[in-house]
DNA sequence: ACCATGAATAACCTAATAGTTATGTAACCG
DNA sequence: CGGTTACATAACTATTAGGTTATTCATGGT
């Protein structure tokens, strides 16, 4: 059930976990650019972008080659295939569970509760706050 | 093309970059657990796990039921169905892009290199480093 | 040789993560 | 009532993210 290292997917996740980031892919989609290219939409300064990409490349979602002082960007696919499988494999599985978990209440409903143990009861109770601090 | 609200993505993608969380996630896609369930298989402490999954609730991740002084958390679908469709989509456009990017090199091949500005050829070179202070 | 361009690096902030131990609190159990 | 269980919260530390400005470096063009 686990394909991937732990630290790929660290790495991956962390990278799309930025609003700037996934907008730079978004660009890269499209094709390759240079730094100052995909700076230009940004409000942040060139030395931020260029943090932004190398978490992005730490994470091997983009590469760079090289032409003269230019460094452009590409998209590669593989981490993003490899993030979408891991997310869609438990996307599953929680499909899979929520039906049985349909299921489970109904033949419950049938059964009537048991003593043993009182779990939390078929809808879930909103989640009442109790420790009064006030944060 | 943008069906999320950046804050979910962010929220989400964070939560699911910590080996931790992930865990806790698999341990949740069996079925609902305590907090105590949750932090047994780990060498860390309680509220380090409760700190956890304040970050996975954070990103509906989970849910919090009660059930006397305990608080089963359950996984949520829904923002995971929602990442994997982000992550689906770009995985697609990149496809797409990889496929158009074949066919472009073929017909440059045939018709040789414009003068007008170097691109980096074909083949990606090795990033060779450049900067030389010894990091 | 010189200057301009494109981008990386350094040095420095602030805020948030990820962990700790210690303590508080709500609910059950006898 | 008093103790125990299950968990949250507080307070602290270290590391990392995300940003800044200033500077260095590689390269191309003239």
């Amino acid at each position: 059930m686990n394909t991937q290292a732990t630290d790929t997917l660290d790495a991956t996740f962390l990278a799309l976990a930025d609003p700037t980031r996934r907008a730079i892919l978004a660009r890269l989609a499209l094709g390759e650019a240079t730094v100052t290219e995909l700076a230009e939409p940004f409000a942040i300064s060139q030395p931020a972008i260029s943090k932004h990409l190398k978490i992005l490349e730490r994470a091997r979602l983009i590469s760079v080659s090289q032409d003269a002082q230019r460094r452009p960007r590409r998209l590669e696919g593989q981490p993003l295939a490899e993030a979408s499988a891991w997310l869609e494999q438990y996307r599953q599985v929680w499909e899979a569970n929520y039906a049985r978990l349909d299921a489970l209440l109904a033949g419950m409903q049938r059964a009537g509760p048991k003593k043993t143990r009182r779990k939390a009861p078929a809808g879930r109770r909103p989640p009442r706050p109790h420790g009064r601090a006030k944060r």
